[in-house]
Formats: structure tokens, sequence, C-alpha cells
DNA sequence: GATGAATGAGGATTCATTCAT
DNA sequence: CATGAATGAATCCTCATTCAT
């Protein structure tokens, strides 16, 4: 009846042809608001943002959003995840028409690409998981660590296959992941602190080349 | 007089012994302030934090702070500021007294294991930092950015020489320093999202074995 | 058409036969509707109570209320009217078949019981009297105020007659039906405000008692 | 330093007189704010109060009120508290230079007297004890509970040396206290309700002739 | 008729900053 | 110099009421 919805992204049910106006008009309307929100609140931070700000740029009552949202709080946190399932639509897709006859380096390659290239195109983001982390700092779980741990298991497959296969030395899997979102996640967050525009491919390239190959000329276990 | 004072630490004149028994007073009182703000920015956020709550706890009026430090971002940035300088004087030694006789591996493991080290003891300026670019987005230079600018130098001549001694390979410097600059502090920032105890040793040691030799059995330059 | 309705309950008309059935089916929706904002006024006090909460709870629509009753305001009138009604049918029918041959104070010790009785299966009431007063202080005429004057000349007449059969002592009648008055809302207001529960029977007989015989070992009177 | 008090009235350290004009400026002005509190909560109703109105009224900022108070909550209990307070001290002292030679009916009816003339004179206390209960009704313990619980044993006293020398019939004494209450709220409550002009001194009269003689011609004891 | 989504006026509360003492 | 009482702008949130469907 008058519940606040509390907020759950990704639930559509697919039927009842009937309904689905309905539906769609309230998704619409929670979907300009999120959308806006997402602007906003990476814009001017969590704190500052004003409510009657978002609505005004959605052009609707304060009301609304409080009666879509409930609250501040569970507007932001909506658009976070909003935000967050954009990436995992982007990432999560195994390269789905790509040739697999890639080297293991292309492929990695093409993953840091994808990576950057997403960031880079949804800057919005990175502001806000700093928001999260920054203004809820108390709270059990944040999306990044949810998204981290929804898409570790995958990653720790590749890996591991890759090892199997003999193309990557044998080092400890979970480890390694950690490395590797270190690069890719410090490349996010140094670059969003120095705001400066970089290359993405030339990027890529470089990160993929270390991570590969090492900087050193001579490496240990090839001796 | 009376002019609200530009939050300026750092910059001591070291003349005038007159004064200098007051000017130590000053900074004595400074330094306190700073410390407990630095924890209460850190532990609740700038926006949360309650000027009040810093005054309480260091036992002084709330006027007395912003005599001090003119207003409460003054006094934030002031409070950065100090930690920053405390990473620098924790980082920037090149190794003091350590035996230049240690190869170039030895030498960049023991470096990373040392910016891990920093931040663990230091938590609050990685908090800091982020709230820094959280809150005041909009600002020119930030002092992640300022940091990064006065240190770069130095890590260019090393990997420069290290690049010319043929211990490393040929790679583009400011990349390859962007490079590295990303893995650690993309270890800082997971760690800091992530919340999890990780074990330096281990961790800088992987981090150190990847950079150096890369993942792939057999690195592309060597055949 | 589309008048709102200054409600007015309580007046039927009990004709044309057409529109009985709309009528029934509209007095009952409304009497649901009276019946819940009855115990939610009580329960959360005039301000506390959002008409959503009664909406919800009949299972309607909140439009319908407003429909009904125009405003919040009138809806509450209504269900403070509805109340004292009830209070009336309760306390109104002078003992029908009750023998006549009780004695004076037997009857009041009855009339008490009675009073006590409806407050203690309605203690809803006492809480609707209340908020009245107390959120539409600038009114004429409350509840509590209407009833006394249409149920006042009743009590004129018993006391009168009871002095004439020379039961009762001469004394000024209004200022006696005052009196009594104050016994019996004072009870009922202590209740409420004390939350206690009290054994009405006693209570009754105590309240008769000392009113009928005073607490004097000697009358003055009777020297 | 900056805890919001918990309004806590009556508490006066008579000592310390360099403190004193501090103690006094802070009495002043909290007492300033109490006294117009007092007006418009009654006047108003709880809810229906901003505090800017109050602030405006005193000729103060809003964030005073707050300092001192806490919430509008603790201002209006404080504001209840200081009322009460005045009750006590009114009805408290016992007849401090009148003659003891007097009867105990007269006894009787100088305390009702006193008890309805303080309620004359301080119509928003039965206005604010009203608001007290009505709005916050989930609340253990009300000011006219503490008040009573407070008072009780006095009259306990009073009566019961009157049943001892035999003025006063014998009957259970707390049920006794419990009806004078009732009659002497009873009257104030319904006064209120009724916003009718009242003569005081016939009135008290009355009651105490009714209570002390009850209204029968014989009454049973006597026969 | 019924519904409930949308609205926005209204009000409580916080806290940076000032300034008289 | 140090203090902390006073201030009021800024914002979150509620809920009575309307009206398109």
């Amino acid at each position: 009846m008058s519940t606040p919805p509390t907020a759950e992204p990704g639930i559509e049910n697919a039927s009842q042809p009937a309904a689905l106006p309905i539906q769609n008009v309230q998704n619409k309307r929670s979907g300009e608001i999120l959308s806006v929100a997402i602007k906003v609140f990476a814009r001017r931070g969590y704190r500052n943002t004003d409510v009657q700000e978002i609505a005004d740029l959605v052009g609707i009552g304060k009301g609304t959003i409080y009666r879509a949202f409930g609250t501040k709080e569970g507007l932001f946190f909506a658009a976070v995840d909003q935000c967050m399932q954009r990436l995992n639509e982007s990432m999560g897709c195994d390269d789905p028409d790509l040739p697999v006859c890639q080297s293991p380096a292309q492929r990695l390659e093409e993953k840091i690409l994808a990576f950057l290239r997403f960031f880079e195109e949804n800057e919005e983001l990175i502001e806000l998981l700093i928001q999260e982390r920054s203004e809820f700092r108390d709270r059990k779980s944040h999306s990044y660590t949810r998204n981290w741990l929804s898409n570790s298991p995958r990653w720790r497959e590749r890996l591991r296959s890759c090892m199997d296969a003999g193309e990557y030395r044998e080092l400890p899997v979970d480890g390694l992941i950690a490395v590797l979102n270190n690069v890719l996640y410090g490349a996010i967050f140094t670059h969003y602190f120095s705001k400066e525009k970089i290359n993405l491919e030339s990027t890529a390239k470089l990160i993929a080349d270390v991570v590969l190959n090492g900087i050193l000329c001579q490496p240990k276990h090839n001796i």
C-alpha cells in the first residue's frame, strides 16, 4: 500500500502484460530519478546534495522522491546499485561473440581495457563508490565489496585455468586476483584523484605488459 | 591583529628568539588540535564532524580552534597536510643507512613494503585523502596530487637509472611510474574499502614478484 | 454531486426505498471507517494519526475517506460524534424496565455505576474528548459541552423531584449537578491520567456514599 | 561542555557567590523561555506550536532554545515541570500563619478553595497536563501522576487524623482521597472543557458542603 | 465512484561561525 | 588571548489534500 519501497533493482516480473504499463510507468519514473540522482550525487557529493535539487531537475515534487525511495539514504543506495549493475552488465558478458582464439595476453589486455573504458564512460560510479564509503563508513557491506564478492569466483576460475594450461605461472590465485584488482582500481582511483585525461588504450596495454611480462630484463623464474 | 589566518602549517620562521616561547606554545597547541582533528575527521568524515567535538576532545574552547585555523575547512586542510608530511618523512628518506648492495628486486620490495606499512600505521591519511577529494572536488590541487608531483621526479630518476643499468626493461618511464603508483594506491584503497586485514609482507612480496617478473610463464621479450 | 459533505452522521432519511441500498452501502462504509478512525485517533492522537493508516486498516483508498468526510478534521469530528451518541444511548434510557421502587440512594449508585462502566468499555471516548479539546481549543462548541447541554435538563428534573420529595436536601440544583458532574468526569479523567485499573463497583459505591451521606460524623444540618 | 541539559528545574546551588551572576543569567534566560513556552504551548497546543514562535516572542534565536532544552519535547516537559512546581508551592504550605483553630469543615473548604484558585490563576497548567497526556500517552510517568504520588501521603495523614479524632466517618482512606481528588480535578477539567467562568468561592463552598454533609436529608449512618 | 500517485507547505533540528565577556 | 553562548541558514522529512485515471 503505502510502504516506502526498499529499492530493489534488478527484479523484474517479465509476465503479466496487463500490469506492464504500470510497471513501466513506475520504472520509468524511478529510472529518471535515479539517473538524475546519480549525476547530482556524483557532482555535489552526498551531503551537499539537496534532495530538492534532484526533484527540481527531474521536474517533480520532492515528495515523489521520498515516496519512491523512502529516504535520501535510500535514494543514494539505489543510485549506487543502479551504477554497479551497469558495471556488471558491461564486464559480466564474457565477450559474447569475440573469437576465443585470442592469446591469454590479448584476453587480459581486452579485459583491462573494458574495465577502464567503463569507468571512463561512467565516471559517476567512482564518485559514488567513494561517497558511499566515505559517508557510510560503518556499513557492513559496501557496493564495492558486494560486487567484488560476486565477481571474484569468475576471476578465480579464469586464472586457475590459465595456470593449469601452463600459460600463467603458478602463483597464489587469490593473491593474484587481489594484485590485479589493485592495479585496476588503483588506475581508476588515481585517475579520479588527479582528474587528468589518460589514454585508455596505451594505459591498458602498458598495464597488461607489466603484469604479464614484468619489468625485469631477466625474470628470475626464467633463469 | 585579528587576521583570520589562512592555515599555513609547516611554514615556520625559525628566528626571533623572543617570540619563540609563544611560537612554541602556539605550535604545541596547534599540534594537539591537528592531532585530534585528524582522528575525528577520519572517524566521522568531514561533514559529520562537529568542530565542537574536536574542541571537547582537546579540552579547549571552540573559539580557539577558529582563531587558529580560521574555518572548519582550514582546519581540515591543515590536518591533511600534517598527515601528508608524515608520509613524506616516512618515504622520503632514501634508506638512510641501508646497504646499497641490494638487488633491484629487493629494493623495490622494500619500497613497496614501506609504503604499505606507512598506510597501515596511518590509516587516517587514506580516509582524509578520500574525504578531501570527496568534499572538495572542485579544488584545483589536492594533497594526493601535490604529493605526487613532488615525489615523481625522484621515482623517475630511480627507474631511469635502473633501465640505464639494464636491470629493467625499456618502458615509458612515466607510464611505468603510473602503473606502480596504481598498484600501490590500489592496494591501499582496496584495503580501505574492504576493511579486511592483510598480511603486509606477503602482499608486498607478491606485488613485487608480479611487477618484476610478470605472470606469464614465457615472457614475450625473453623469447 | 461532488459536494464535500460536511460530515453529518446520525441523520438518516428513512424514505426513498430505491436509494436505500446505496444509502446502506454508504452508511456501512462510513461506519467501518468511523469505527477504525475512533480506534486510531484514540491510540495515536489526532496529530499523530496519518489518514493513510486508517485507510490501510479499513482496506480502502485514502481518497474514499476524503470523499466521505471532506477533511481529516471532518473525519475526527464525525468519530467523536459517533462515540458521544453511543454514550447517550447507554445513559439516556431511563432504566427501561428497572423497578422504580428503588431508593434514591440506590438509583444514584446505579447511575454512577452505569457512567463509569460506559467509559470503561469505551475508553476511546475519553481520549477523543481530550483530543478534541486539545487540538481544537478555539471551537465554540465541544462534544462534551453539547452533550452536557442536552443532558442537563433531565438531571435537573431528577434532582428537583428528589428535593421536592424531601429525599435530598435543598441545595442549588445547577450547582449540585455541576458537583456530581465533577466527581464523575473527575473519576474518568483521573483514571485516564493514571492508567490504573479501578474496581468499578466499589468506586461507584464509595462515590455514592460520600455524595449521599457526606464524610462528617455529625452532619451540620442534622444537629 | 556542550551537553544539551536535561532540564532540571528546582535545583539551585545557593552558594558560590562568584558563580551566582552566571547562574542567574542562565536561570533568567531559561526562566524567560519557560515562561513564554508555557503560554504558547497552552494556547496553541504542543503540536501546533512552532519553536520559532517561542523564540520570536522571547526575542532570541531558535538555536538558543535548542541549546538550553535539547528538543522541543525537552522544552515542553520543562515547562510542565515548572508549572507543577508552582502548584506545589501554592498548595504545599500547610497554611503557614493561618489559625489552627479552624473546624475540619473550614479547613477542607479552605483547601478546596486554594486548589481551585490556583488553577484559575494558572489555567495553563491544566492545558499542559492535558497536552502532556494527549501527546505523550506512552510515557510511563506523567506530571499529574508524579505530583499525585508525592502529595498523596500528606493527604492520607490528614484524613487519617481526622478520622481518628472522630471528626470524619470511618471510610477507606485511599478510596476517599481518590474521591476528593476526583471532585477537585473534575471541577478543573470540567471548567477547562466548558470554558465558562465560575464563582470560585461558592463552588468551593458547595463542594465542601456536599462532601462533608452529603445530599441526603437523613444520612443513613445517623439514624 | 474509487483509487493512490503526486505535491509542497510546514516544522524540527543541526552546526559553522561570530563576538561580547 | 580564550571562551562558549547565541545565532539562523540550511535541509531532511511528513502528511493533508488534490486529481487524473
